[in-house]
DNA sequence: CTGTTAGCGCCTTCAA
DNA sequence: TTGAAGGCGCTAACAG
């Protein structure tokens, strides 16, 4: 019940509701002393404005959307990852005077729902933030058509209106295995994320080509892919070890698995890092205090959040921003990597 | 761009506006044959209504606002435990139509921003649920008093129009006090979190009142406070044992604080579960993960969510909800329990 | 500098 | 069963 309108204020201050229009919204062409005194009496009347009437008029809601996707357990806001890149996003939006609105997106079956630009063309978004979009999602080809800017997290698209933001997975992932070969290991297996997020390809982009640069085989056989838990990482490290039990450390795409891998060496009784060494992805709170704690890749998603909001309000306001922004993911070495032992070849 | 309007659709079928309105509308008085016709270009022009226009009319905008206070590392969004409250917050609200608008609310002092009362005016938001409220918040005698029905996690307040979610702390934390003693434990301390939250006075009530039931002292050398954190709880934890030698079981009032708990015992070369048991609160992802997995009070969090959406849906629409709802969280029981080592008395 | 006039797109009486 | 008229609260021309 937004009670006190620009009428309310007019008429208390026997002006026009132009009048008081202007005042409010700063306009130079008024007068000093009846711009006053309209303050003041917004100010006692404890006004606010209705947003909905402005955007009906001015055709800008001030919202942006923000659709978290995959929402299944450990998935969307419940990943440890998200929660800093939201903050940031939304401190960074304020900054700019904008709300933000988040959006239900299951992925279908369950949606006979509209598409992401559907939901935001109702209440006149002005542009969109995804995050866990992934290759294969059936509204794709409306995002890289969309009217309105979208940013998505590390998941670039051709579209006009599509940007993107995220990490340099590839030279990450090169500091990573340079890391771990720098230690004297020889034998690297990787835990990958499955093929349909994008991020999986580089980091293995990143992978291969480390290998290669530092002058290491290349072994199809240790390499495994799972779905970024660590229940899973930890199953999919369990088979790999198994095949191969000469391998001496592990990259995991993400902090979660490596923590599986942790757990999956626990059980089979290797000893971190003396007899396994383990570098994980994200640096999620988490990381700091497994045991050992993770040696991992910073991913800076405060950081990560507020740049997408940049993005987004530049390109609302036409201005064009790079496609595409990639910020550095810095190695922390902490106690899970160590020299091999060197019993082990 | 909400492109297509109601008189585009009205002027191609040769009809009103209004017949349009009450076409889409699903109202009965309209003829079969017109209706059908406007459904089908509505559906062929993809018309979203521009949910300004109608907020600007009826008065209801269908916004939920979500507060998530407390954003500090580790807080609110980023906090293990928001993630699938509010996942079942919007799923809820999406089931009855409403979207969600997520606001900016740090604490004071970086906020000479409104009251959280003022952001909802401004767009018409009709109910807000409020997560990480705390009882020095500056603002919560607006709370109160506020005009729109209130939902607040883990924090009931005393105004008409304010209701709360939570779990039954004082009989949960009473199942876990019960299970150690049962398996023999008779010096438990608590790890408790700041005296700010709520909850923190109701499972310390809970600590005192199991004692008493079960017949065992309460001692308060071994009380101890941090701040929900890890790292809190693992100092708290450590100035605590030291002075108390004799404990051999620590409840902690949160995943988290008994996560650091366990690295705390780590640390002086205290085995888990043989020389000290833990338990703690909410069954976050990463408490099935440490090692000892953490016995814990497993809080539903999804459900949490979904009341909360249903009672603010229930009180926006002239229903009265309960004040206050209190869910059951149940006892886990892990590895990070057992019946203390006989030499210990 | 200030007021008047006109809508933004939609819903809701009231008539026909 | 349908249409015409009015207005939600605000901003944006255009006058004066």
């Amino acid at each position: 019940m937004s009670r006190t309108t620009l009428k309310d204020i007019a008429e208390k201050a026997g002006v026009s509701v132009t009048a008081v229009s202007r005042a409010l919204s700063g306009y130079p062409d008024i007068g000093e002393e009846t711009r006053g005194r309209i303050l003041r009496i917004a100010e006692e009347l404890n006004y606010q404005p209705n947003i909905a009437a402005r955007t009906l008029v001015t055709q800008k809601s001030g919202v942006m959307g923000l659709f978290v996707l995959g929402r299944a357990k450990g998935e969307g806001f419940s990943h440890p990852f998200s929660g800093q890149v939201i903050n940031g996003f939304l401190d960074e939006l304020a900054e700019d005077g904008y709300d933000m609105m988040v959006f239900k997106a299951n992925r279908p079956p369950d949606s006979d729902n509209s598409s992401y630009m559907d939901l935001c063309r109702r209440r006149m978004v002005e542009g969109a933030f995804l995050m866990g979009l992934r290759t294969d999602d059936p509204w794709l080809s409306d995002l890289t058509a969309s009217a309105i800017p979208i940013v998505t997290m590390d998941m670039p698209l051709a579209g006009d209106m599509t940007f993107s933001v995220g990490c340099d997975s590839v030279s990450a992932v090169h500091a990573a295995i340079r890391h771990l070969a720098d230690l004297g290991h020889r034998k690297i297996s990787i835990v990958n994320g499955y093929k349909e997020a994008s991020v999986s390809l580089e980091r293995f982009e990143g992978y291969k080509s480390a290998l290669s640069d530092l002058g290491l085989p290349f072994d199809p056989a240790i390499v495994a892919e799972a779905d970024f838990t660590a229940a899973g990482g930890k199953q999919a490290f369990l088979s790999m070890i198994d095949r191969a039990p000469d391998v001496t450390a592990v990259f995991a795409s993400s902090d979660l698995m490596a923590l599986g891998v942790l757990e999956g060496a626990r059980e089979r009784g290797l000893r971190v890092p003396e007899d396994l060494s383990v570098v994980g992805f994200d640096n999620i709170e988490m990381a700091a205090m497994s045991s050992p704690p993770l040696t991992t890749l910073d991913q800076p998603r405060y950081e990560l959040g507020q740049t997408a909001a940049r993005m987004l309000t530049a390109a609302c306001n036409g201005e064009t921003p790079p496609s595409r922004v990639l910020l550095k993911a810095n190695l922390i070495a902490r106690g899970s990597t160590a020299e091999p032992r060197k019993s082990k070849t």
